[in-house]
DNA sequence: CCTGTTTATAGTCACAGTGACTATTAAAGG
DNA sequence: CCTTTAATAGTCACTGTGACTATAAACAGG
């Protein structure tokens, strides 16, 4: 121990933290949702999959720091990083989480687009970075396979009240692309009528991109693309079949 | 480490932090919702109004670490504070928010039902423990004025779609202490009968106190007993008449 | 060129949940 | 007693949703 903070505690004999960020980034690819992995190149735990994060710096907030980090870590472009929907997730505190020493992380979720597969940066910290879908996520370091847990829990349940799933679509997008987000996320199957209707007539969640531009090229008839309106909530929210647990 | 990283930075050259621990203990006495406070007896702030929180010790996790400076700052019986509805709000890291030294914040969330006034303990940190009801908040110290404010509108928008509603109840409460619990921390008139049907319907809000108990005393006429029941969620939501937001 | 498949879009109908409201019951207090 | 207060019971109309049917516009393949 300190020496200093023996019972008597003295409230300015405080043990020094390590804290870092660590971010569960989120993508829906081909029908099924990804998070952002990166394989460790150092102990502890070298080799092993964890998520994307590091230390905060003596200047920097949590939130920075993700940022710093998300950028260095992954190929992810800078831009993408910088307009990111980050969002805390909440702060992993257990006293042995990590085993080189007291560690207590911040952890975010994300939510991207469909991007390409990120490249890591030639020095970077981690080995290699990769969308790996949740299906078969291997096991994680340290407690990230908590966290991780934590986060899929925490987005599955804000699509039902927020606009959030329109952060998992390009800027354009057609309703086919939102109802497949939902469907991926949920693990659910929507009826397609009614799924239209209701983001149709919730104020604000999406908007008709102006000149009438249609996506064609796929199978069926072309559909109308739309953007993210300025709403943030979803009022009356838009409810998952099998009730708020899963 | 792998003299890549812009200045030369190291991952394992971390800054040490001072990790903390700030609550935001809410109940509701009197028509209004009331935040539990301690008036700080050293600098900085000496003086001055803030959460009750302090330092995590070595071995303990940041909930652990306020539960013991909930017991140890506020004379809230040990039971209570054992027993507490506690739920982490957010992680405040902002570099300056201590004027003393880099210290990252761990927020947390009670509630509890309307208590006697708690007698700070001799010897602790705080020179008095007081509830004070949110409208005349005076200034705090830190930035515990903007952990005050997001823990408010996180229990608003709680009640909505959870049953938390019951932990500022006591044990046994009636239909009509519940709902002055809604309308005290919304700040709303609610329809009485209307309420009352959405408690009832809802599969596991509340349940009957066996035996027909009721309460009488008061003035009108006399109410039935319930108690919390095994459900934590709301489906589907109780919305508050305004909106999300406010 | 026709036909079947696929996806988008339009519309209908019944039901559940809710807001607004009225009525009745059971206590306390002058 | 009669009034006041609060609890409880019940009604009615409207909104949003789930389930379902129908039509439109593209492509694929023979």
């Amino acid at each position: 121990m300190s020496g200093t903070a023996g019972p008597g505690y003295d409230p300015y004999a405080f043990e020094p933290f390590a804290v870092t960020v660590d971010l569960a980034v989120f993508t829906v690819r081909g029908g099924a949702l990804h998070v952002l992995l990166i394989r460790r190149g150092q102990e502890p735990y070298a080799g092993a999959w964890a998520l994307p994060g590091g230390f905060v710096l003596p200047r920097e907030s949590a939130e920075t720091a993700a940022r710093r980090e998300l950028a260095e870590e992954t190929g992810l472009p800078e831009q993408v990083v910088a307009a990111l929907h980050l969002e805390q997730l909440r702060t992993y505190s257990e006293p042995d989480r990590d085993p080189r020493m007291r560690v207590v992380s911040v952890a975010f979720t994300a939510l991207v687009p469909d991007l390409p597969e990120p490249a890591a940066e030639g020095g970077g910290d981690a080995a290699q970075a990769r969308w790996l879908p949740l299906g078969q996520a291997p096991d994680l370091a340290f407690d990230h396979a908590e966290i991780l847990a934590d986060a899929r829990i925490r987005i599955r349940s804000k699509l039902e009240y927020t606009c959030l799933a329109t952060a998992f679509c390009p800027p354009e997008f057609t309703l086919g692309e939102l109802l497949s987000v939902y469907e991926t996320v949920w693990d659910t199957v929507l009826d397609r009528p009614n799924f239209r209707r209701k983001v149709l007539t919730t104020p604000g969640f999406v908007e008709p991109v102006p000149g009438a531009a249609r996506l064609t090229g796929g199978r069926g008839k072309p559909a109308a693309l739309y953007r993210a309106g300025p709403a943030t909530a979803l009022h009356p929210p838009l409810l998952r079949p099998e009730g708020p647990t899963r």
